[in-house]
DNA sequence: ATGAAAGCGCTAACAG
DNA sequence: CTGTTAGCGCTTTCAT
């Protein structure tokens, strides 16, 4: 098929060498004259020669190629990391090759297994929501394969991981809401598997016990695995329905927080003034005209940019090196539009 | 380093036979006994033995992946036409790697050159703004790999490709505008160096045509080969600056229509009804809560599927097997919210 | 029904 | 300084 691509042995052929003499030539081997270097570097250019990286890799049993495995590609922060990515790899070298589990654990484990026989170097994790079993991961880490986790992290396993630090960014919403005046703020969570989520969950609560307000569990609703929008908006009326109905309401999610913010308004209700919103997300809220939602931005192109630089790092190391993992933890930044700053 | 792999070799040492019986057991060859092939099956399995996809690549140079060149992961749409290749690559045993120009001519030539050196077996494009030679696309092209446009087509390369219905959804947009009873409507284009974005302003003209209003020149502006709000912004206020102003605007992208939207509201002026805005875009637009504009949505996830699939014919098609070059045309779908029809 | 050998393109030890 | 040889893991004639 490709067969007109052009191979060390032809080079060789037309100079009258040894293939590799022509290898070392093109590598610069200080053993080889000037002289054939310079003619097969000619050569060379001339008939466009491109090493045949499947060779190439079958020798050195690399494929400058990293795997990501990412949630869900149109989720604006996950399109996000994986420009990051794309950005360091590329840089270095390295090609990526992208799967998608679709939020999917069944799919997720396909994933890692196709990657890991596609012999990508390493690998970038983030986990589904339905993910609760962690073999799949742990099977490919004790292999020896480089891991990092980026964001929907692993605590179980030993590696280098790159996350947001949830616990500020949700603690830092939460005062915000509260500084605002709002005295029962709800709480949209996600599913507990995932770390981070619990660790939202203890930022909102620190920042109510450290303003005086109570925590009360009957504010605080778990949309589970799911991230849909009709959840958050049959929550939200479950809220509103309360006799003691919150005035603000703290969302897990872009999707949450549209929920909600749509939900409250069919109820006639002013965003913020009546009910503040504040979301853990980072899609474009924040360039809205009507930007009634208080968001706190994740830093979607670093955490990228990061864990393509982590998992580089080790997938170079030399063999007898030891890499200690590491753990990133990038801030957030809450994003407050000037009309959401009053009740 | 990933030296512990299982091999052939090692089935067959372990077995007492030899790697060629191995490797015929393995595919079900006719001629190896039913005893043989249990007996190596049950072996693989056992050891989870996994062919090396590198060595079979290498003999057989196909590598079962695709490239995908992208202008902007991060844009919705481009995200969504990326997980419809992934779905289709996906089923039929590919992975994919992407490749993102960022809108750089620059960018998309090196990122062409480095799929193709890394032997991919086809590769997907849509070009960048900037594109406007296409000779890094020709000379893949006359080299015979199989190469499928989509979204942003090159016209010059006789090969697939999937597009938008761009004529008629700028029609029909146009129309919907005239029907809510604008009647200067002015148009932010892209730059004409892409089919699409000449395409749209046919469209308009036409739909402007049918219904007997005039097309004046000055209500077209070009925000050229960039996207950026700030852009849209200011020749939105050119627009507003001009004696006779345009009541109607239609925008060719969604940071067009979403600068467009702010700006108009810095003026005080309503939308819709003193201001009608429609966006050619799909990305959540459509799930806002205050939906002052109407949203030309195009179907990404299709265009990936469509594309993807098209290829993949083309890479499965035997040797001697010609292919001829299909284009698939999509249709758009015109969201109108409710609140959008007034004026 | 099975094995031996060659080769995909490249590199690196080992000879000169 | 350069050539010969072997081998990465696999498949596929060609023998037997």
């Amino acid at each position: 098929m490709k067969s007109n691509q052009i191979t060390i042995k032809d080079i060789a052929r037309e100079l009258d060498i040894s293939p590799s003499t022509v290898s070392r030539a093109l590598k610069d081997h200080p053993d080889i004259s000037p002289k054939t270097k310079k003619q097969v570097r000619e050569l060379a250019e001339k008939l466009n020669y491109q090493p045949n990286s499947i060779a190439l890799s079958l020798r050195s049993s690399k494929t400058n190629t990293i795997g990501v495995v990412i949630p869900q590609i149109e989720h604006f922060f996950f399109s996000t990391v994986i420009s990051g990515i794309e950005d360091v790899a590329y840089a270095a070298g390295y090609s990526v090759i992208v799967a998608q589990s679709n939020e999917s654990y069944e799919r997720e484990v396909m994933d890692t297994q196709a990657l890991f026989n596609n012999r990508v170097d390493g690998i970038l994790v983030s986990m589904s929501r339905e993910t609760t079993d962690y073999k799949h991961l742990e099977s490919l880490h004790t292999r020896g394969i480089p891991m990092v986790f980026y964001d929907r992290v692993c605590d179980s396993i030993n590696c280098s991981k790159v996350v947001v630090d949830d616990f500020d960014g949700s603690y830092q919403a939460t005062k915000h809401l509260i500084e605002q005046g709002y005295k029962r703020i709800a709480h949209l969570a996600g599913p507990y598997s995932l770390t981070m989520f619990r660790q939202r969950l203890e930022g909102y609560k620190k920042a109510l016990e450290d303003h005086g307000l109570p925590i009360d569990e009957n504010l605080i609703l778990q949309e589970n695995a799911s991230n849909d929008e009709t959840l958050a908006k049959e929550l939200t009326k479950e809220l509103m329905a309360m006799k003691n109905r919150p005035d603000a309401i703290f969302a897990n999610t872009d999707i949450a927080a549209l929920g909600a913010m749509i939900t409250i308004k069919e109820y006639g209700l002013k965003i913020p003034g009546d009910i503040g919103i504040v979301g853990f997300s980072n899609w474009r809220f924040t360039a809205l005209t009507e930007p009634t939602i208080t968001t706190v931005s994740q830093p979607g192109f670093e955490m990228g940019q990061e864990a393509a630089h982590l998992l580089i790092r080790e997938i170079e190391a030399k063999k007898d090196q030891v890499i200690e993992p590491e753990t990133k933890i990038l801030k957030t930044e809450l994003v407050v539009r000037k009309s959401s700053v009053l009740k």
